[in-house]
DNA sequence: GTACGACCTCAACTTAAGTTGAGGTCAAGC
DNA sequence: GCTTGACCTCAACTTAAGTTGAGGTCGTAC
């Protein structure tokens, strides 16, 4: 086992799979390095970037918006601690406010439970769309900011 | 304005673009009646129908799931608050897992700040992915679960 | 010297939730 | 009697995040 890594080790040590290494790769999420044979070599750094793209995508980022956090890691470096601070930080208010406005969505639903008054004007679950604006840009729901644009 | 709406009618009642419930009515989530020149005409009960659509949408559920839901509800007459319970009750326990997820995933995403503890066997962040599947069938993500198929 | 496994590229397919556009009908207003 | 607006159908396109498959190259093992 050399230095460097193969697509195949990666996907083992990640559990993502070789076509979805090849995808992150020509979307510019990661990076490699080809062997005399053109086979991808990895940096050992990649595991943790493939790790952080986990946990983001987990988180419900968008490819595009883990590509974005991620111009701010060292590219080959190992990811320090200081990085890692940022990026997730960042992350963290942003899971924060789905949090919220998914708790608010609950609370609203459960208060409305069998009292039937989804009237359009009337209803605050009728009307938590208007909020989601408040809350600014970005991803507030996973699904759903669609019909925003 | 007569007793049956047509979906230029609904659409503004709803916020609902038309080619969204030309589109609804094809997955069989609404269901409406012609005029003698082939125009939809639907019953009122649509709007509260397309509303709970939406809102059910914004707790991240699919449309097949929401399909799904909807078969409990009465097909034409105005939804009752019992008829109402019986749905939002299973959907506030649905967002209730997936708020204990993202809330769990934040507060290890708090806790490893700065820690640079990414190593794969280690990190409890690392490992949420395998508690996902303990949370049992379902979308605990909106976006996430597809590498689970 | 050939079969095998791991790798390569590139194109096409998949699902969800719609949108967009082409081509056509119908009733009302001027 | 023609234009306009609202509606109709059907097919094709869109985005995200990949997957699948075809066809080809290496290096190693028997």
């Amino acid at each position: 086992m050399a230095t460097e890594l193969s697509v195949g080790e990666v996907a083992e040590r990640t559990g993502v799979a070789v076509s979805a290494l090849h995808f992150y790769e020509r979307k510019g999420l990661i990076r490699s390095e080809r062997t005399a044979s053109n086979h991808r070599a990895y940096p050992r750094s990649v595991i943790r970037r493939v790790t952080v793209i986990q946990i983001a995508q987990r988180a419900g980022l968008s490819l595009a918006e883990i590509a974005m956090a991620l111009e701010a890691l060292p590219k080959d470096r190992t990811i320090s601690a200081e990085d890692w601070g940022r990026v997730s930080t960042n992350w963290r208010d942003q899971l924060d406010s789905r949090i919220a406005l998914l708790t608010s969505l609950r609370d609203n639903l459960t208060g409305c439970i069998g009292c039937g008054c989804l009237s359009v004007k009337e209803c605050p679950l009728v009307n938590e769309g208007d909020r989601l604006a408040e809350l600014g840009a970005g991803p507030h729901l996973l699904a759903g900011t669609k019909d925003q644009r």
